[in-house]
DNA sequence: CGTGTTCTTGATGCCTTTCAAAAAGGGTGG
DNA sequence: CCACCCTTTTTGAAAGGCATCAAGAACACG
């Protein structure tokens, strides 16, 4: 909508980039990251709401989410939408919609957000020249199935309370694993109607849920954050297993 | 389970491919394909209700689906079950188990299925030297994601009617895109337990919305065979986009 | 401090689940 | 070819979870 953002490669070269020093990435040589800098064309901020990619866009780029929060969503003809996945920095945006010849979906900021912009003209020319770049840009895309997957799985079997518990614990490890936990709460920036279209529940069943969770003492919100009061309980009841995350690429 | 499995080169080799030959399937240069039969490594059949791929498993292998179909899927821990998408012949399976570290889901054969096998030792090798094989791998991969995409907007926003009426249009689709549709009807192999497993229903409403469906003239089922009687009240009952296929690549 | 948005709460009704059992197929052995 | 058993499908009845409608409360913002 309203793209109103600040070109200009802002801020540090991806030499330099402090994303890269969290443990929850891989390390690369200098060889691939100096690839992926000159592959970065530009690096963007857009405010909360924004479309980074919107439905049908036929020339969407590749974006690596450096700060933020963002979903991916898909929307009914009559305007039922669904909130397939949610991204958080480091997390590859666009992948699909660049690859297929338009997107099946659309992709918006959650939160004001910053993104690096690598085009979709030269993906080509990163399959060819770099081979393990290729391969981690495939394996970031089944993971990203992989986080549909168990949403599909949440929404087709969990009732109300467990998909909120299966949502809130997927979200607080993710956010752990980033370092962005600190004293048991994280940023948590998603409003009830998001929530709804997460869940596949109406916004009223959700709210009503979200509250008997919270004096059940699953966990807290305020000022914009989420505090996970009883993890061992709120795993529990989402009926979850929980694999631990692992490294991952960052492009 | 009963992995009753036939071994060795059945059939012809993947230069005379009959899968090939079909207009779903992207042309391919000789030597693109005399590489994919330098990585195939056996062509195994199995009888429906084997495991292709099991949850867990973290040596799963990548095959191609030469013919038959199989699914994805995902358990809870108690049990409860969510058929993930569908595989058909042609499409890729276990690219997520085989790239990620152990597969988060299980691959299981709906009915007979004929596998070619690539091992999973192999796909580097394939993303150093044929780079145009490993971008359509990814692209592959991008088209699966997809898939779960609907599916999950299927479960969480329509209601019963509505997902059965989308994924008879969209397997009826997919089976007209390969030529498996003659007069009108597909064999259709999903028994009722399977159908509610993907819809995210229970089996007593699946079959109860499924007979009134039928008795509404939408579909038929004999023989084991599915005649879409009223494509255009089925989509019209779908909410659904159809989005024309396209040719895609064949590994 | 007014105004629009988001969140909460109550009441009502329907869609879906669960429980239960009969009917229909499918395969095997006598 | 029929009797028998097991699985799958169908149907009925009752309960409950979730959606919808409606309106008040809390909150954000200019």
């Amino acid at each position: 909508m309203n793209q109103m953002m600040r070109h200009g490669r802002v801020g540090t070269p991806c030499l330099a980039c402090p994303l890269r020093l969290k443990p929850a990435f891989k390390d690369k040589t200098d060889d691939e990251i100096r690839f992926i800098q000159a592959m970065k064309t530009d690096h963007r901020i857009l405010p909360a709401g924004s479309d980074i990619i919107h439905p049908g866009q036929d020339d969407a780029e590749l974006y690596t989410l450096f700060s933020g929060w963002a979903f991916r969503y898909k929307s009914l003809p009559d305007g039922r939408r669904q909130i397939l996945n949610f991204l958080l920095p480091g997390d590859l945006v666009g992948l699909q919609a660049s690859l297929l010849s338009a997107a099946e979906h659309g992709i918006e900021a959650l939160t004001e957000v910053e993104v690096c912009t690598f085009p979709r003209k030269r993906i080509w020319d990163l399959f060819v020249k770099m081979p393990n770049l290729a391969y981690e840009l495939s394996w970031l895309g089944s993971r990203e199935e992989c986080m549909v997957d168990d949403n599909l799985t949440s929404v087709g079997q969990r009732n109300a309370g467990e998909r909120i518990a299966a949502l809130v614990i997927t979200l607080f490890h993710r956010a752990d694993a980033l370092g962005l936990v600190s004293q048991g709460s994280f940023e948590f920036p998603l409003s009830q109607q998001q929530l709804a279209d997460a869940l596949g529940l109406s916004l009223v069943h959700t709210s009503k849920t979200w509250s008997r969770l919270r004096k059940a003492g699953l966990f807290a919100l305020s000022g914009g954050r989420l505090t996970l009061l009883n993890p061992r309980l709120t795993a529990h009841m989402a009926a979850i297993y929980n694999r631990p995350a692992g490294v991952r690429p960052l492009i």
